[in-house]
DNA sequence: CTACGAACCTGCCTGC
DNA sequence: TGCAGGCAGGTTCGTA
């Protein structure tokens, strides 16, 4: 579920309900996530007051008084704020309990997602080589342009690639590619000034897009459901392999680039 | 530096 | 029904 659309409206699901309490209990049911929770994080969160939930690529940074938790949710991973005094289930690994009785609880079947504590956030090993927001103003078609000089790498590759900029999951990358009509195997180094300022403009349009459908989530986010709605409305690429292309009516091809489903139309996208 | 495959896990769907 | 196999929205790590 969690691409960076998904990840920023669970930070603006969390945030007004958690922002300035302090943290009551800490509880970890399995620590075994993509890396260990670490033992002595409920000692360390105890009696801290969260004064900010903010987003890093697809992390989330739970900013206390001494330090900061990075959350990933992996891509299987939740975070909700509980509300109806329901019971843990399966894969509810961790629970944060505020003192005003607030509970945030993670789940992640998978167990790709992580908690990590840093009192350095900034220069933390996972967030410190991070390219720019895609909905930075740093991240422009001149310089996606610049960095793909001389890459031989496909423009997909180099569009996932979180060095070049963060949060551009397989779906939305399928999708820019596609709307923007550039062939996903075309080598980086080889995708024109123009065509650049064309893709960087589609992949602030499909994230910004998505995080504004993700407000429907967000309304009924302290509810059990959570499931977002703009999928499969809004997707013209991914998960239409084989279908016929909205542009030209043939079918899109679905290839596998990198063990990831690449699905584009061969005649609309060069 | 770049590129590629393997790895971390569970759940779900397909086909035999 | 059961079971093997493949696949999933992410990211790091090891090796070439």
């Amino acid at each position: 579920m969690p691409e960076l659309p998904e990840v920023e409206t669970t930070r603006r699901g969390i945030a007004p309900h958690c922002e300035g309490k302090a943290v009551a209990r800490l509880t970890i049911r399995d620590s075994r996530l993509r890396w260990p929770v670490p033992d002595d994080l409920p000692e360390l969160l105890a009696g801290q007051t969260l004064r900010q939930a903010d987003r890093r690529a697809k992390y989330l940074l739970l900013r206390f008084d001494h330090g900061t938790v990075l959350v990933h949710l992996g891509m299987s991973g939740s975070l909700r704020v509980i509300t109806d005094g329901s019971s843990p289930l399966k894969h509810d690994h961790i629970e944060l309990l505020f003192n005003d009785g607030t509970l945030l609880r993670f789940n992640d079947p998978r167990r790709f997602g992580c908690w990590l504590w840093s009192t350095e956030p900034d220069r933390h090993i996972l967030l410190a080589n991070l390219g720019p927001e895609p909905l930075s103003g740093e991240f422009s078609g001149a310089y996606l342009h610049r960095k793909a000089q001389g890459r031989k790498t496909p423009v997909k590759s180099f569009l996932m690639d979180n060095r070049i900029v963060v949060g551009v999951g397989n779906i939305y990358a399928n999708e820019a590619l596609f709307k923007t009509g550039i062939h996903p195997n075309r080598a980086a180094g080889r995708v024109s000034a123009g065509r650049y300022h064309q893709l960087c403009e589609a992949v602030k349009e499909t994230l910004s897009g998505a995080i504004l459908m993700g407000g429907t989530t967000l309304r009924d986010f302290v509810n059990s459901d959570g499931k977002p709605g703009y999928f499969a409305q809004s997707l013209q690429a991914y998960g239409r392999g084989g279908l016929p292309c909205f542009n030209c009516q043939r079918p899109l091809k679905e290839i596998r680039m990198n063990q990831r489903t690449t699905v584009y139309c061969s005649h609309c996208q060069r």
